[in-house]
DNA sequence: GAATCATCCCAAAGCGCTTTGGCTGCCTTA
DNA sequence: TAAGGCAGCCAAAGCGCTTTGGGATGATTC
């Protein structure tokens, strides 16, 4: 059923149809509930490519995700809540949601691409990196955009939803530091991704304010994995001065660093603490009750939902200035951390 | 840029430079490269709406993910992973993909909408129950599908990609058979869904070959989660007869269940055994070298693979039979699995 | 009663592309 | 030389919708 269709059935123009259930005031009442119901009955949807085509508008949304082409695609665990959040709001304003998986190294390629096609109307950058070339790109070519995340390099004034991971990750060491340690090892993710350098700037103002060096050795950086949590804590915890205890940025991380504990038959929370950042990630509940590890958290779903409500009204007025949202993190208190062991 | 433009820049038709894009003979081969030069350097890329308005091909494949009315994703973490899986085969294929995230009491009417908004050529229907009337609805409605599993209690044939679930689950019960263990608990997921279904049936198959009867108890459904595993462990192993081996339907939940055992002082693999079932998940590796669980193991990036490939060739040649793919589950020992203890 | 004004509707153009059905001009063929 | 064929191009229709620019009708005003 389409608009001719559904018009002749009625006896009305193509025009009057179109209007009476885009809501314009020029039919009358009657005619408007007639149009209606005649559509709902015949289950009458306006085809989206016709339509974006008349209005120029695509009514849809791009995510893309970079993936890394030749090691391991590590596909972020984050990403299915964020999508969903954004979705939510999607849906409720009849938006679509395109998604696009490219490679880094085709990135600027994809985003032109994407532009040119003219298949959405604005889209939502993943992943950013400290110096991200696709933020300047996205300006240059004119598509709108906000970013889940920032890039710290770059100073020019775009859109972006993020969480204060810097204020997160101080708060975090400053909590162990508190509970006596002072041996405390940060397992961050790489670090040429902004979050993770944010996080460490926190992790090392908290050294700053009291004056502390850090020793470098108990910081590493990898992909945010639980093989990695638990490699790089098995081998922190084999020195003589092993750290008592660990912040990590991931739930599957700390997960990882609990497998470490567990086989060197240390107690978690009594032997050696841990907090980690908790995405609040739905199949992956940081306990029920009282959480099981502490942590510093902030729900990648809401991040989603703010994102896609920043998208859309930056698309709904274009001349608007940029739109930035920081959220907060909370720490929550699990049974993960307490008072450093006695040297 | 668009065809208008670029055609009179060239002083050709629209028509010729068209089909000089598309590869059409009637075009000479000088006329050719000089429409492919010019569009290069101009950086022209058809308008996607245009194009499919004008070949009725949306050239886009819908992905529909089904969530509970509490917005919890019904295949949340194996989301990512399937997903871009899929989109390595419609990239390279010149596709798009579209995702809707649908509450399960309005699939009917998303599903109607999806086919009359036209927006796309396909979709993959995720998280099959094992009554599911979406396979008949899509029939009815004429939308081409492809199943990323099965619904046990539809006969009709359709396309679908899954793995051999029950075979799975009938070779880890058998394994922990032969290694001496007699009580199982089996912590699958929710029973609704079909492959959990599957998989208890696999691991119902393993006693009824060797004569046993099951009891019940130890037999768990639920959201397969970190919380459920630890949760579900601790009571069974609270009992008197505790279950000496866990089989359990995710890593998470294997997650769980070990953390039970650290709580409760046991050694797994030597105490306790776990089975557990492993996607492959591209941030929740098994391990390194030696597995951390035995396993069952299917990559489920693979699967998201397949499934894009099968739908593509069903939408390219729409009279053929339905394609089916069964994956077989690698059975993998890691360090999780041990000799029944000793009574 | 004429002029004015809402109200309600319609015909047709246009969005950017593909595709049908030609139309040229040149080369074969008998 | 005329008929036929073919390579190479083009004009225009059409995909399904929105939107512009009226047009008819009847109510209101003076």
């Amino acid at each position: 059923m389409n608009l001719k269709e559904l018009s002749s059935l009625l006896n009305l123009s193509q025009t009057t149809v179109s209007r009476a259930l885009n809501g314009y005031p020029e039919v009358s009442e009657d005619t408007r509930v007639r149009v209606q119901q005649a559509a709902e009955k015949h289950n009458y949807k306006p085809n989206t490519r016709a339509k974006s085509l008349a209005t120029g508008r695509a009514m849809a949304i791009g995510h893309v995700i970079p993936i890394t082409s030749h090691h391991e695609m590590v596909s972020n665990p984050i990403f299915g809540d964020f999508v969903s959040g954004a979705s939510e709001i999607y849906s409720a304003r009849g938006f679509d949601m395109n998604l696009t998986v490219v490679e880094i190294e085709r990135e600027e390629y994809a985003y032109r691409q994407i532009k040119n096609r003219g298949s959405v109307d604005g889209i939502v950058v993943h992943g950013p990196r400290m110096e991200d070339s696709r933020i300047p790109l996205l300006q240059e070519i004119g598509l709108p955009f906000v970013v889940h995340g920032r890039a710290s390099s770059d100073t020019s004034s775009y859109s972006w939803v993020d969480v204060n991971n810097r204020r997160a990750f101080k708060r975090a060491t400053d909590f162990l530091f508190d509970l006596g340690h002072s041996k405390i090892a940060l397992l961050n993710g790489l670090e040429h991704m902004d979050f993770a350098h944010r996080r460490r700037q926190g992790y090392e103002d908290a050294f700053a304010e009291r004056g502390l060096m850090i020793d470098t050795k108990v910081m590493d950086s990898q992909e945010m994995t639980e093989v990695y949590g638990y490699r790089s804590a098995m081998e922190m915890l084999s020195w003589e001065q092993a750290p008592t205890a660990f912040i990590t940025s991931s739930m599957v991380v700390a997960i990882g660093v609990r497998r470490a504990l567990t086989e060197k038959g240390l107690v978690m929370g009594r032997d050696v603490s841990i907090i980690t950042h908790d995405d609040c990630l739905s199949y992956l509940q940081n306990g029920a009750d009282v959480p099981i590890f502490t942590a510093t958290r902030s729900s990648v779903r809401e991040a989603g939902r703010k994102s896609a409500e920043l998208l859309l009204k930056t698309i709904q007025n274009p001349l608007s200035a940029p739109l930035t949202e920081l959220m907060e993190a909370e720490l929550m208190v699990g049974q993960s951390t307490g008072p450093a062991p006695r040297g």
